[in-house]
This record gives structure tokens, sequence and C-alpha cells, in this order.
DNA sequence: TTGTAGGCGTTATCAC
DNA sequence: GTGATAACGCCTACAA
């Protein structure tokens, strides 16, 4: 069943059918009607790559996940981060709302091609890139060969047309958190964090130093604990790292630089003996669906992963519009402080102690 | 740059460049060499629109996610179900590795006509579908019209060609955990489930009834607690009802029928005042990530999603190789009881006293 | 308002 | 071993 079977039944050309398809308003109504009326008995639906080849756009954008980092013997990537899976599970969402799909590409070293094949091939519309920076200059010259590209949390600023730079304020971030950790009378922080090639990582970092250095305080890198910074057990094996290098001099509080490592780092303190927040407070940067169910309860810092992937596809589905954007950067400054029961409160105690 | 340049660059026929392209030996050695430089030089990739107009399969696989029970106010479906995240993360790993793409596509009430879509116009060369069972009749149709499609838990058996049917045993799996509540000399055991529209739902329920049986004990319904099944928040909601329910006389074990909930119920029972497992016991059927963090970490009878994933996936990419499969029927027996520390042994008690 | 015709890029079937 | 040619299904000027 194709254009040609639809135009003989209802006694039409082809490309009556077409401009009907197409919503195109220069066509009687009666026409209009029987050809509709063909179409949907005979359940009719163009096929996409005679569309494509006659240069209409498809609605599929391709969602990358770039981890060089965590990559695992098994070649399971995706499955590995919690943070990812997130990700994409909003932007499935986010697009389905769009009317567009999302198509999945786990880049590895060796198909890192696959990126720049689903855009040569007309396969995807535009792309959105998640996960390492692999390559900027790649990325960058897709950008001049005209293909539209979102990026999350890659690099500070991008200075191509059709390439958008989303970030979240990961700076900032860390050092509300790490304030919040300092107004509560914390001296000794710590961090929980990843691998610091990653640029989330440095950043988050940078920003519990600015809050350190402001306060007056140095912050001491013996209270760092790096694990994998996208899953429960990363932050499981970061505790006990650290936990291990500073034994007899624990900090007092800790911060997660990415709370989907926070099961795991209660866990661990669990097992280490510690209670929190009565010997060890501990407060989780930009929230996941478990922190509500750790015992206590962790106070986090949270950045909707929802917003992200909603500013990324807006972004990009603009771009696809209009062809030009004003701003190819974007920072995400919103955030919401939830409090639970992780912190505990020592001014309190020390104002209560003369 | 289309395959006609690279002929003329290469001083060839496009039909050469074609044969090489799609690894026919019917070329001469210098032939091949000259034409492969040429199309690595400048790149060429041929475009998937012209390949599929002309008849060549893709390699996009369309994920289905239909959720008929579950759809929030805001349209957010995949996102708040963190079953469909962990399956559609372990399928694109999976189909990654078997140079698959996958394809994202919610389906929702008002376009449930989103699968026929994509396989008519071609887009896709096979879907797996997850969720709900939407509506059977029109998958059939669908399978009649061709197009090869894997169902997960959603119907006992396929009676179709290109249908595959994957089933884990539900069934035999909810009657194996409550087997190990009742060895442990548990007699009043209640469920934690979901809406029993659902086929997983009402296959697990059976199981349990069918373990009590045959220990000659009979299940009390005001044991059940019904929340979302994809989510945690949902095992928290079913908990504190079933709490509510049977506050004077409360259950000794608790079947979570979906892993996912648990760390809700952990924080419901944990709200409630209530010890685990000294007061209460859990296990927990299909497995979760969360399972090791909560307090304390829950026994699971695991039943992994990557197996069911693989399962699917390296059953339609059969079915496209083959054209045809001996069988179209395939349930999962294999799992794993994972022994952590939240049922208490009755018997020992018992058996001490006197 | 509608029909005609050319072209999009590839593959497959013939010839040679 | 290689080249010409005819599809594949659709869209969009352009013509009527």
């Amino acid at each position: 069943m194709n254009s040609s079977d639809i135009a003989k039944l209802a006694g039409v050309s082809r490309s009556t059918v077409s401009r009907i398809l197409n919503g195109y308003d220069d066509i009687s109504y009666e026409t209009r009607k029987k050809v509709e009326a063909i179409i949907k008995e005979y359940n009719y639906i163009p096929n996409s790559y005679g569309r494509g080849l006659a240069g209409k756009a498809n609605r599929i954008i391709g969602l990358f996940i770039v981890d060089v980092d965590n990559w695992s013997e098994d070649n399971m990537v995706l499955s590995r981060s919690e943070v990812f899976c997130d990700f994409l599970a909003y932007a499935a969402d986010i697009a389905h709302n769009l009317c567009y799909n999302i198509l999945v590409s786990i880049i590895d070293r060796k198909n890192y091609g696959d990126i720049r094949r689903l855009f040569a091939d007309k396969s995807i519309c535009a792309g959105l890139i998640m996960g390492d920076t692999y390559d900027q200059e790649v990325i960058d010259e897709l950008g001049r060969e005209g293909y539209k590209i979102a990026l999350h949390n890659q690099r500070d600023r991008s200075e191509m047309e059709n390439v958008i730079n989303v970030n979240v304020d990961n700076e900032g971030f860390a050092y509300l958190a790490t304030k919040e950790l300092l107004k509560k009378g914390h001296r000794k922080i710590g961090m929980i964090t990843g691998n610091s090639s990653k640029y989330t990582v440095r950043k988050r970092y940078h920003g519990l130093l600015r809050a350190m250095e402001e306060a007056g305080l140095s912050f001491d890198t013996i209270y760092t604990g790096v694990g994998d910074f996208h899953r429960a057990d990363g932050g499981y094996d970061a505790t006990m790292q650290l936990l291990e290098n500073c034994r007899n001099d624990l900090p007092t509080a800790l911060l997660v630089a990415n709370s989907v490592m926070l099961p795991g780092v209660m866990r661990a303190l669990a097992e280490a003996g510690l209670r929190v927040p009565d010997d060890l407070s501990v407060i989780g940067l930009t929230g996941t669906k478990y922190a509500p169910y750790t015992n206590p309860p962790v106070t986090e810092l949270c950045v909707s992963h929802e917003m992200i992937a909603s500013a990324m596809i807006s972004k990009i589905t603009e771009l696809l519009n209009m062809g030009t954007l004003a701003e190819y950067n974007i920072t995400l400054k919103q955030y919401e402080l939830v409090e639970r029961e992780s912190i505990r409160d020592l001014r309190q105690e020390e104002s209560g102690k003369p």
C-alpha cells in the first residue's frame, strides 16, 4: 500500500494524496474528505524512507551515552549508570510529549563514529550527548557540518552554532551544599565523588573548595573518597576508602557529590558502625529517588534531571524549528534544598555548652 | 557526498561502490582497495533512506513502553517506572553489543497507533513490547501482517508466528519466595503488590496462594497492600495501607512482589516503628539494585532483568535472521536466592523453647 | 484546485 | 569483474 494505490482508489493523483498528508490547504473540501476516508480505511502510512529521500526531516532524536571511564568488561554501560538511565527516561518521556522519538546509542571507543554515522545517514534529526567528554574537536566538527547537538555537562562554553551547551551550575551547587554544612557548624568536611577526569566532578570539587576558602578553612584531600560516580556501589567503595584513609581523624560531615551514590554511602557508614547524623552528617548533591528511603533520609540539594532533559530537548527542537538560536549556552541554576534528617547541627550544641 | 560522487572519484560505477559497501566478493582486489580508500578519505556514509527504499532492512529495534495503569497527569511514564528504566537500559546495552539501536517509544492511549506507524513506515525492523497488556488483538494483527514482535510478561502463550512471548516464571517464583518464608516458620504472610489488572501481579499472587495452600494455610486478603508496582513510592503506599488494614493483627512476614518497591516498604515499616526482621520479616521478588542498601539489606529471590532483555533481543534477532522460529514461547526459570538479613527464623525459636 | 514530472540515493537484475 | 538500468515511495516545483 503506497501513495499511488491510495491515489488510484480515490481517483486523484499521487501529489494530491501527498498534499493532504502534509497538511497543505489548497485542496477542495470534497477531495480532502474522500482521500482521507481512503487513507483511514486502508490504514495507509507513508513510508519514512520515501519521505526522507524526498527531503522531509524525521522526528527522531539520537541520545548518545558516552562514558569512557566506566566501561565494564562486559560492555554494559547504560545499565551500569543510574544517572544515565534517569536522564534517558526523562528525555524519552519529554520527547514523546513533543511527538519526537529517542534513539538510544551507546558510544564506545571503537564505535565512536556512530554519532557521525547516525547523523550522516539521516537516521536522526538531532543529537543529545551525555556523559564523559570524549572528543570536543569531533563534536565541534559535527556542528560545523550542520548537525544539531545538545551537550550536557561537558564543557564551560560552546562557541559553535548548532552546538548547544547545557550545564547545571555544578560549581555553585557544590558551593551551596558545602555552605549548608558550614552553616551548621561543620569544619571538617569530606567529599564522596568520582574520577576527576569528569567535568562535573572537577566543577563540584571547585565549588566545595571555594566555600571552604571563603570560610577561612582548607580542604584536606585525605577527606576525599573516589568511586564510580554513577552508581550506589561507587558510593560504598568511595566511603570505605575515605574511612580507611582517615580512620583516626574522621570528618564531621560528608558532601556526596552525586546523590545516586547515597545508598552506598549510607550502607558503608552503617557497616563501619557510624550513625548518621550523630557521628557523621551527610548531604547529597543533585537528588535521587532513593534519598527519602535511606536510613535516615538524607538532606539533599536537588537538581532536577527532568529539568535538564527538558531544557536540552526544548532548545534542540527550537533550533530545529528556527534554524538558529540567539544563545547556545545555558546554565541552569534552579535547585531545591530538601531538608531531611542527615545533618547534625553542631552550633546548638556549642552555644548550649557555656 | 553520495555513491555517485564516490564512483566518479574512484573511476568506477555506482554499482561497484554499492557492491563494496555491502560486502560482495565479486570485486577485484585493486578496485576494492581503490574504492575503499576514497570512501575512507571522504568519510562517506550511505544514506539510510536510499538503502531503505532499495529494500535493505535497518538495524533499529523499537522498544514500546505500554502502561495504561500508571499514566500520570503530566504524561511522564517511563521516568516514573524504575522497572521500565532498568529494562530499557539493559535492552540498549545488549542491542548495542549486537550492533542494533533501540528506538524508545512511549505508548499512550491516544497514540497507541504509534506501534503500527513505526512498523509500517519502516522506521524499525522489530519491536519489543513491555508493560501492561493493552490490546492483544492488535498485537496479533501486527504479527499477522509480518511485523516481528517480542512481548514480555503479557500473556501465557503466543499462538502466532512473528510474535515471541517471553515470560519469567512469575507464578513459580512467587511460589518459591513464599516457600522460603514458610520454611522459616512463617504462617501469617502478607503481600505487597500492584494492581491486579497486571498479568504479572495476578501470576505472582497465584504463586503465593499455591504455596500457602500446599502448606495447608489460607491467605487472608486483608494482608494485601496494593501500590504502584513500578516504584519505591508504591511500596511505601502499599505498606502503609496494609498496616492500616490489620494494625492489630499483623502478618509475621511480607512478600514484596516487585523489588523496586522495597525501599518504600522498608521506610514505611521504619516509620511505623516496626523492626525488620525482629517484628516483621521481608522477602523481595525479582531483585533491585537497592536491596543491598536498605536497612537491613533484604533477602531477595532475584530474576535478572538483564537475562530477560537478553532473551527478548536474542530471540528477535534470531527471528530477523532466520525468518522463523521453532518455538515462540519462552519461559525463563532461572533465579537466584540472595540471602541477606531480613528474614527471621521462627523455627529455631520454637524448637528452642521447650 | 489538481495533475505531471523530475529527483532524492541506494540496491538488485541484467547484460557484457 | 564491472557497468547500465530499473525500481523503491515520496515530495514539490511547475504547468494547466
